[in-house]
DNA sequence: CCCGGTATCCCCGAAAACCGGGAGGGCGGC
DNA sequence: GCCGCCCTCCCGGTTTTCGGGGATACCGGG
């Protein structure tokens, strides 16, 4: 309730109300980056979640981050152990890197993912998970040597993040696919029937197909995702986002 | 930038500050209800997303809602075609009800509940959409005759939402199913190896099983869910949490 | 003008999944 | 102690999918 708290929510709300105005990520990355190092922090990221066996770095949107860190990051591949990462799915709310629970299961990984994120000069962050209509997405990361918040300045950077993130997203879709998509129309629609468990004949009736049609589309999509079979195309087509529902 | 606003800021946050200490929901209903009732809402709801087929009425955690509307709502089953909701499945960020783009598709029946909603006293409202590590969730929800916000208030009663859904979520939370799982451990395992596309073979030797074991499992999964076959089985395991990733 | 992608169709053999039975043992609740 | 559920395995027959070959036609870009 102090004067520097309320100073600091009103500048974070000058902040987002100028993003709208920006259209160059670097903009947005120095305008955020200014106002969270006035609260301690050295470095912060904004990040979409990788997909599995890919990398972080191609997947950081704006990042002021220690030399170094990242691609021993990607090189040691601490992100499927990193805790601040599996924790993003678990809760929506902000949280410090301390505050996150124990796993049993990763301790000794998650231990050396937070010890060595020490030793770059992070030995305290700060997170904003990100979640959208599909689920986690990625998410804000603020760190510094140390860190201390109010809770009110805590739920201050909690809006600013998710701000943040859609100035990021929205200045870095360039960076994305143009129309780029992989599937065809065709195959994303006999995809849907086959996730609302039709078979190839039902699918080809409905859609007016021959069953060798459906079928082609199917062996088409599956080779083009690098699937298996037609369960696990359906669930890579979903997460691609190439059919919803 | 107004003094106006800058009260209504602090107030928010004095409120999210305050949210964690209750345990009534009823209390938290009363709370929030006090503050938005000062920017011209005259109701407002807090909901979980139905499944579909479900009724409205049930998933809601905490509302002050026109009376005879909800049932309306749900005998109509309005909320299929509902342009509010669908615009949850599509932004993250709170909307004008009056913001939200029209979909051709849904022309009629959309105006429909527009027009309905109004004659219900809800001629303007606000939405605040709640996603998280699974999607799409639930919503805020605030009505009234007519609405005016400045930008500032509106992201004060984005963040305000946020705190209230983990609030009214936390509150009522004894009223969810006990430990109610569907399915049986192994058969979720089954699953989540169907999913990555392995054969029943394969899963067999990955769980250290028979190959009729597995399609055993596979075979009670499709009869307690109520599926067609195993893609279906996946992707309705999947929405209703039974597995993950 | 050719090439790549899409849309549509065809065939066939092999592999996998599905179906509807059984069956035995364990474990927890009423 | 019985009932219900879970875990595990088995069988035989049917349906579906997979894989790898085709084919024809359209359309747009280099």
């Amino acid at each position: 309730m102090s004067d520097a708290d309320d100073a600091f929510i009103r500048q974070s709300f000058d902040l987002i109300d100028g993003l709208d105005s920006l259209s160059d990520p670097l903009d947005v990355q120095k305008t955020i980056f200014d106002l969270v190092a006035r609260c301690g922090f050295s470095y912060f990221a904004i990040t979409r979640l990788p997909q599995p066996g890919e990398r972080i770095g191609p997947n950081l949107l704006l990042s002021v981050w220690p030399e170094g860190w990242l691609s021993h990051y990607d090189r040691v591949g601490h992100y499927r152990h990193d805790p601040v990462v599996r924790h993003c799915f678990r809760t929506t709310e902000p949280f410090a890197w301390n505050e996150v629970p124990h796993e049993p299961d990763h301790a000794p990984q998650a231990r050396r993912v937070m010890e060595e994120a020490r030793e770059h000069g992070m030995g305290a962050g700060y997170c904003v998970p990100i979640h959208d209509a599909h689920g986690f997405q990625g998410g804000i990361s603020l760190a510094g040597e140390r860190i201390e918040m109010t809770p009110r300045v805590r739920r201050a950077i909690h809006l600013l993040g998710l701000y943040a993130w859609s100035a990021a997203a929205r200045t870095t879709a360039r960076h994305r696919k143009p129309g780029g998509r992989l599937l065809s129309a065709r195959e994303r629609d006999v995809l849907s029937f086959a996730a609302q468990g039709r078979t190839r004949e039902e699918t080809a009736d409905l859609l007016g197909l021959s069953v060798e049609t459906v079928s082609t589309y199917l062996r088409n999509a599956r080779s083009k995702i690098g699937t298996r079979n037609t369960t696990h195309t359906v669930i890579e087509a979903l997460r691609l986002r190439e059919i919803v529902l």
